[in-house]
This record gives structure tokens, C-alpha cells and sequence, in this order.
DNA sequence: GCGGTATTGTGCATTAGTAT
DNA sequence: ATACTAATGCACAATACCGC
């Protein structure tokens, strides 16, 4: 099970990693190409050795949340999209609403990368409560589900398809300050009145360590109030499933334009413009610096296409849009 | 000004290997 | 199986540069 060393025939190339660094002086042109081209991009991590997500029956389909008082947040980011934490809020002016994402002072902006728990707690609490309806209509009355959620480390890894090296671990406690303290206001105007509300997307949360060892033995996470009455207490939940090889994406762009199709086309299509992409990827870069990242990023899509969507670069004359398919079973 | 590419720094992510 | 270490890899963004 364990021998993902398998020497190359071909070769000589001890793994896999050997064959990648030669590729330059492997004699067959097509298979060094193939290679090349490996090399400069990676859309997907590699799944942990152990691929499976988790060890118990089944692991609860991956959800998200997708709206909250009628604004889609599946199609803006609410979160930065790099690796490092940005500290500049993002503004998004849409039609209906206003929104403004801002992270914590000392720590930054939840990333893409962070909202893993988040979609985590949301299939979770989704799961749970499917099953507590399912209770109730054979007549079985249930207890609601729990209002703060306690996964072992290990399982949440697991379930976000992620590695155990104890990096994770410290990264843990820094991913959950982000989450909890950024914060998404809205501002929506309507004809009659003016709302404006403000919410988290984890709300309080606490880890114990043990004092000789240093090792996490608990944590703890409150579910926010917004997200418990979304799914528990809302007849029909806006609650969108998603497909795990999401979590295997690597950059952040791919994870958002993944979710953006999600949402968007569903299962048929849907295209927008590049203008309004970039005003809702959040990004701070300038549009035609972005443009020339987006335009790799997409065409890195063509050889690693994103889980059940395909996405296209159309031109049509100065103006590009980009087209999103559903690929994936039509049933 | 506007388009594009090339280079570089940073902080997180990943990997193999190890300890319990 | 779970938790940790050290080394390396990567994407994003900032910056510089070029040609128009």
C-alpha cells in the first residue's frame, strides 16, 4: 500500500520526483514535454498518501453556504485568495448591497485556504441536520445539533484532504484567529430601508494544549449564530454541495473561479465578463496586471481541468469574457 | 498613458522522514 | 495512527523593464 515508490522502467528514474527533474535529459520528446509541462504547473496537490477523507462510515458530503440575506457568497470572495494573509479590507459594491471584508488587525484576512474549516463546520452541521430530518419524518423526535463543533485535529485534516505534518498543526491556531476575526459587514438598501449587519466566520473558539507536551488535545469551535440558523432553523437552507477534489486545488484563483462556476452555472453555464470577475475576486492588484495572471491561470486549466467545470477564454474583440460549463454528470 | 513579460520576496504548503 | 521536524516548493503580489 505504501510503495508509491515505484521505480520508472523507463528510465532509470528512481520516483517519481527523479523523472520530473530529468525530464531534460529524457530521450523521448513527447514524454519530456509531458514533463515540462508538469513541472510548471501544479493546479492539484496530491492527495495525502492515506486518501481517504475520513475513517468514519461516511464522511458528510462537502457543502457551503450560499447565501446570506440574499446575497450570493459564493460568487465574491470573502476571504483573501493568496497564501499570505492580506490586511487590506475588500470592498465590494454590487448591485443590491455593500460589503466590506475586513480582517483582524495582528493576524490579517481569513485566506481561501482557511475557509477549509469553515466548509468544514457548514458539512458538518448540514449532514447532521439531514439526518435529524430524516428522524423526524419516520416520527423519531432528535435533539438539535450541537452548537460549537469539536473535531480532533487529525480528523479535520482529514476531512480537508491535508497532510498531517505538524506544520498543520501551528498553522491551525493562526488559520482560526484569521477566521474568527474577520469580519463581513453588510449594508443592504432596498426602496423602504436601510439594514446593515455584521457578522464572523467562525465565531469564538478554543484550543487546549497539554503544558508538557505542547500538543493540541481539544479544540473547540463555536458555530456562529447566522450559519446554525441558516441550516438549522431555515426550512430549505441554501446550502450548495461541492465536489471534495475542491480541496486539492492549489492555487487560489482555481478554488474561486471553481466556486464561482458552482454557483453561476450549476449544471448548465454561465459567462461573465473578465471586468466583473476581477472586481469580484477581491484582488488588489491592477487590472492588467491581474488579467495577465487570470489569463495563465485559466490556460493552466487546459491541462489540469477544475472538478466538473471546464473554463474558457472567449474574445470577442477587446472585450474577453469567460465561459463556464458544468462537465460533470448530467442526472 | 496602455499593453505585455521577467524578476524577486514573503509566508504558507508540502514532502520525506522520525518519534511516540 | 497521530504528532512533529527540517528542508524545500509555491502562489501571490510588488516591482522593474520593454515596446507601442
Amino acid at each position: 500500500m505504501t510503495d508509491t515508490k515505484q521505480p520508472y522502467v523507463s528510465d532509470n528514474c528512481e520516483t517519481y520526483t527523479d523523472l520530473e527533474d530529468s525530464h531534460e535529459k529524457i530521450k523521448n520528446p513527447e514524454l519530456a514535454s509531458i514533463l515540462k509541462k508538469v513541472n510548471r504547473s501544479r493546479n492539484y496537490r496530491k492527495p495525502p498518501i492515506d486518501n481517504k477523507q475520513l475513517d468514519i462510515f461516511e464522511p458528510p458530503p462537502l457543502t457551503d453556504i450560499s447565501t446570506k440575506d440574499e446575497i450570493s457568497l459564493m460568487d465574491i470572495a470573502v476571504f483573501g485568495l493568496g497564501r499570505k494573509p492580506r490586511f487590506e479590507p475588500i470592498e465590494y459594491n454590487l448591485k443590491d448591497a455593500h460589503i466590506m471584508v475586513q480582517g483582524g488587525t495582528n493576524c490579517g484576512m481569513a485566506t481561501i485556504f482557511d475557509y477549509d474549516i469553515f466548509l468544514y463546520m457548514i458539512s458538518y452541521l448540514t449532514n447532521e441536520m439531514n439526518r435529524i430530518k430524516k428522524e423526524i419524518k419516520k416520527g423519531n423526535d432528535d435533539y438539535l445539533p450541537p452548537r460549537s463543533i469539536k473535531p480532533s485535529v487529525a480528523e479535520l485534516l482529514n476531512y480537508c484532504r491535508r497532510d498531517h505534518g505538524g506544520e498543520n498543526y501551528k498553522l491551525l491556531e493562526k488559520s482560526l484567529e484569521r477566521l474568527s476575526t474577520t469580519k463581513i459587514s453588510i449594508t443592504k438598501v432596498n426602496s423602504k430601508n436601510r439594514r446593515n449587519g455584521m457578522f464572523s466566520l467562525i465565531g469564538d473558539y478554543n484550543i487546549t494544549t497539554q503544558k508538557e507536551t505542547g500538543r493540541i488535545s481539544d479544540i473547540t469551535i463555536s458555530i456562529p449564530e447566522w450559519v446554525y440558523d441558516g441550516i438549522v432553523r431555515i426550512e430549505n437552507p441554501t446550502v450548495l454541495t461541492l465536489n471534495p477534489d475542491y480541496f486539492l486545488l492549489d492555487k487560489g484563483a482555481h478554488r474561486f473561479l471553481h466556486r464561482l462556476a458552482r454557483k453561476a452555472a450549476g449544471k448548465t453555464e454561465a459567462t461573465y465578463s473578465l471586468e466583473k470577475i476581477y472586481e469580484r475576486s477581491g484582488t488588489t492588484r491592477v487590472f492588467r496586471r491581474w488579467k495577465s495572471d487570470i489569463k495563465s491561470t485559466i490556460a493552466a486549466l487546459k491541462e489540469n481541468p477544475l472538478p466538473e467545470y471546464s473554463i474558457s477564454w472567449e474574445t470577442k474583440g477587446k472585450k474577453v469574457n469567460i465561459k463556464m460549463i458544468y462537465t460533470g454528470n448530467k442526472k
